[in-house]
DNA sequence: CTAAGGACCTGTCGGC
DNA sequence: TGCCGACAGGTCCTTA
């Protein structure tokens, strides 16, 4: 479900709700997610403040003065903000609930998601070896070049590596290609200059894009108030396997890379 | 070091 | 209607 622009969304959500409040207690319910979740939280955050909902990659940061919770929603992850008591539905598996009443809770059916815990003034060995933010500055032509200079990995694979950049998945991957004229197979260390500045506007372009429009649902992203995204009305490329190219009506045409679908036009991708 | 594949887990859908 | 395989928005880890 989630890509950053579904986790940015659900981040602006959640904050103005959160941050300030007081938490009164936690409620683990399933800790087998990709990693357990760990059980300290529930003596650890009872009495803390959030004074912080931030983001880094798809990861939601939740700041105390005890530590930062670290949040990630996997595939199939997504958070609602709940009135304390709401009754609980299959795969909700973890609750913050605060003094004035709120819930915050992460259901999660195919448990790819997790619930991590750093120490403060500590940077979690997950977010340590991550990539630029794809908005920031220091993700830019010039550092995509640089990480494509040589390289035989496909284009695709390359700007959906964390490494490289984070917050790139599979929709927007295949969005940003199709934008930019570039075939998703293409080995890396072959893409033009000129296509490789492209793709790192795009990549931008596609990213901002899809949060002002609150994201994209394809079968189940809700907001954490519920609402859908919109942004899936305006998918160019991905999931339109056999429907004509907006641009140029040639069939969109999908093939799997490393276990993923990619989708791609013919005549405007080379 | 790079590149490719498997692993984790549940739900849904299409085909027979 | 029921069963089975394929596939789904992520990403870490192992293998070659």
């Amino acid at each position: 479900m989630p890509e950053l622009p579904e986790v940015e969304t659900t981040r602006r959500g959640i904050a103005p709700h959160l941050e300030g409040q007081r938490i009164e207690r936690i409620v683990i319910r399933r800790p087998a997610l990709r990693w357990p979740i760990p059980p300290a939280l529930l003596t650890t955050l009872p009495g803390q403040t959030i004074h912080l909902v931030a983001r880094r990659a798809k990861y939601l940061l939740l700041h105390t003065d005890a530590g930062t919770l670290l949040l990630h929603l996997g595939m199939s992850g997504h958070l609602r903000l709940l009135p304390a008591g709401t009754p609980v539905l299959t795969h909700d598996h973890f609750d913050i609930i605060t003094v004035n009443g709120q819930c915050l809770r992460l259901n999660d059916p195919r448990r790819f998601g997790a619930v991590l815990w750093a120490e403060p003034g500590q940077t979690h060995p997950l977010l340590a070896t991550l990539g630029p933010e794809p908005l920031s500055e220091q993700f830019n032509a010039d550092t995509l070049k640089a990480c494509a200079k040589g390289r035989k990995t496909s284009i695709k694979a390359l700007i959906m590596d964390n490494h490289m950049v984070v917050g790139v998945g599979n929709i927007y991957a295949n969005e940003a290609l199709f934008l930019s004229g570039i075939h998703p197979a293409q080995a890396s260390g072959k893409v033009s200059g000129p296509n490789l500045e492209r793709l790192a506007e795009n990549i931008k372009q596609v990213l901002t894009e899809a949060i002002r429009q609150g994201g994209t649902t394809l079968r189940d992203f809700l907001a954490s108030d519920g609402k859908p995204g919109y942004f899936q009305q305006q998918l160019s490329v991905y999931g339109r396997a056999g429907q004509p190219c907006l641009v140029c009506s040639s069939e969109i045409q999908q093939i799997r890379q490393g276990q993923r679908s990619s989708f791609f036009c013919p005549h405007c991708q080379k």
